[in-house]
DNA sequence: TAGTGGTCTAGACCACTTC
DNA sequence: AAGTGGTCTAGACCACTAC
């Protein structure tokens, strides 16, 4: 009881369980992370009070705090004032992400297109679109047809259909401005913004008319992304159908190895 | 001064006192965040000291490192003893992030799928292999050419071919247990993490030989779907490249709005 | 040697939830 | 009223970096 502060953050790399010159916060929440996922704490369960656990380590209240931010940071706890600190899962649920900065970003690499807008207007949410939004059924949507081009090239890189919820029909006025996006004019014109972007890519065969508008051939193998824009309260606000023809986009993405409860 | 702890985490709706009601170090660090976006501190600038924010802002070391800590939750800084607190970036780089417990979850909705290996032999990077792995070209590699089926269905989800870089050969003893996959043979034999994926996703037309295995029609439209296995240090450890008939698979990715440094 | 962030203590009041 | 987590203070020693 005499030793006081340990040591500053020292090397240290993250031993998993290993426990000899880290911080005294470090080592108490390795225990705690064991006692969970050994099961001595099970989900549902609460930790105990934050007291309890400095005082049984013999740490002052803030070292304790320390170590239950770390559980925290891991997504494995919740805490609430007046309640205590459940347990929600005894791994990180989470372990790879892939992170975008800009809905742009899920597009296209180069952020350098431009969309023309083959025509615009309002349609009754029945037929083919009925099961990609069957909460919508019946509703009548803003409707814009349009394809996609590198910036200066003459060949399109994708025939787009987007549909926008009549709350948000605004954005018509400013659609055509160059490099409008429907999710940025959301955001300007009624701030909106998306919560949440879910896609679905699927692989399709072009028909007559699209591959007529994209100059390929028609029966030929295109890219199908259907991506919808959810905004607050899981409220659907727009979605576009997207028909890449084979060769002239390439979608990538990069899933990374979460490390969030080890160094920070 | 004589005024003490202000308050918990509180909505408090327009209480004409002090200040808006958020806790201390939250408006501190909504102070020094403006600081940093409006300039006064740019990209590889050093912050003031914690002492100093605390003397500015008539706060204690604790508040003052609690408001710091947020801008680093947000990923704005970097901090070392001894230098001082580095401004990073002005914004918050990533704003939608996808995430996955499991690389299995980008293969497949359902889990329960099967791997039924045709073949397997070692193969000389060259040749079309060579533009997908260029930095191995010439190396032999571990081929094995597989179909994925749902759990007890008969027709194939997708044809695969198998990639693995000759330090890891041994995963071959056990590629053809019920449930083996690469990536968690590569945990288990070799101790060797995935650190990474890259996913590069297209279409293609299947050819007569892939049609025929797949039970499909030749020069219909399918995804492709090449994934780079990345472990420690960017080292390419396996690549798979999939093809996918239309229909039989869908990828769906969700994408969620970080709001990291505003509740938590 | 001086100054930085990293860790830690011992106390305190607060808002929230449950009894 | 009692107990929880949330916030906050005023101090302290430490390891690290620069001078």
């Amino acid at each position: 009881m005499s030793t006081r502060a340990k040591r500053g953050a020292t090397a240290a790399p993250s031993r998993p369980g290993r426990a000899t010159g880290a911080p005294r916060y470090a080592r108490v929440a390795d225990a705690l992370l064991a006692d969970i996922e050994r099961g001595k704490y099970a989900v549902g369960d609460l930790l105990p009070p934050e007291l309890d656990i400095a005082e049984q380590y013999g740490i002052s209240r803030y070292t304790a705090r320390e170590a239950i931010r770390r559980l925290h940071d891991m997504g494995l706890i919740t805490r609430r004032a007046g309640i205590g600190t459940t347990v929600k899962a005894t791994h990180t649920q989470v372990r790879y992400t892939a992170s975008i900065s800009d809905i742009t970003d899920l597009l296209h690499y180069s952020k350098k297109t431009q969309l023309k807008i083959l025509s615009e207007d309002w349609v009754r949410i029945e037929g083919p679109l009925e099961p990609l939004l069957k909460d919508a059924a019946g509703q009548r949507w803003l409707k814009f047809s349009t394809l996609r081009y590198p910036a200066g090239g003459e060949v399109p890189i994708s025939f787009t259909e987007i549909l926008v919820h009549p709350t948000y029909e605004r954005i018509r006025e400013r659609m055509h401005e160059p490099n409008a996006t429907v999710y940025r004019l959301l955001e300007d014109m009624h701030g909106e913004t998306i919560h949440e972007v879910r896609q679905e890519i699927g692989c399709t065969a072009l028909t007559r008319k699209t591959a007529a508008l994209l100059g390929a051939r028609a029966g030929g193998p295109a890219l199908y992304v259907l991506r919808y824009y959810i905004g607050k309260g899981d409220s659907l606000m727009s979605l576009s159908i997207n028909t890449y023809p084979q060769d002239r986009f390439k979608l990538s993405t990069s899933w990374r190895l979460d490390r969030r409860g080890d160094d920070r």
